[in-house]
DNA sequence: ATATTAGTTCGTATATTTATAAACTAATAT
DNA sequence: ATATTAGTTTATAAATATACGAACTAATAT
């Protein structure tokens, strides 16, 4: 009983924090600007040219980023290099993708039998 | 030119659709209910009982759960029980957290070159 | 038939997120 | 000094997410 409370507060915040790395993982723009930096350190005119969104809407998500501590700034002269500060985040975002990989073979093979059960029924 | 083009349409709903597992993780209350599922297959009894919050809002986490497909429900007489349906979300969790992890252990090391640096001025 | 219990849906209020344009700051070049 | 470019901030509108009480549905028990 007094154990189980405590645990629950204590877990409280880790959940909290866990779910707010999430959230910055839970826009695709985010996510495929996470990809591009997968491949190392690119600024913002690099991203801008493969995203297809204006500069204030990029500055806007690469603050949600910065603000979860998954990237970091770096400024030189006149642009911003953004980089990963947290490499776990790259396995953290291919077992999401494993996930979703997991799900399409799922409903893949729930409609493969629900064209069975058609096929039986005529 | 147009290699990239083709590959970011079809990457795009790739990225919608793995935002929306990450979205159907950025709640604390549906971390623990998962946490709570790894142990096995539970009913909406069994988690109101941990979780501090009323059925209603816990109906309303679980169908976010099964919206994303990773939780399923089986009916018995008035209980619902209901379980994992993507296993390897276990994985991707331990995962986010192992990044928690990381981010705090970058944060402790932080800190003390911060104090390191104020002791230095003194 | 009625009461009880498990769970969902609805109505509503509130908070958060997002997109976008416009104004802004800061560094560099002319 | 002025213009240009990179990036941020602000203001605003729209969309989405959340909480929670109340009304509801469905299964079971009396």
């Amino acid at each position: 009983m007094a154990k189980k409370k405590e645990v629950s507060i204590k877990n409280k915040t880790i959940y909290e924090l866990q779910a707010k790395i999430c959230s910055a993982l839970s826009h695709p723009v985010r996510l495929e600007i996470l990809d591009l930096l997968f491949e190392g350190e690119k600024n913002s005119t690099d991203l801008l040219e493969v995203l297809d969104i204006p500069k204030a809407n990029l500055s806007q998500h690469l603050a949600v980023l910065k603000d979860a501590g998954i990237i970091q700034a770096r400024k030189e002269g006149v642009f911003q290099y953004v980089s990963l500060s947290l490499p776990k985040i790259k396995d953290a975002c291919h077992l999401v993708r494993g996930v979703l990989l997991e799900k399409m073979a799922l409903e893949e093979k729930q409609n493969m039998q629900l064209i069975k059960e058609l096929r039986a029924q005529r």
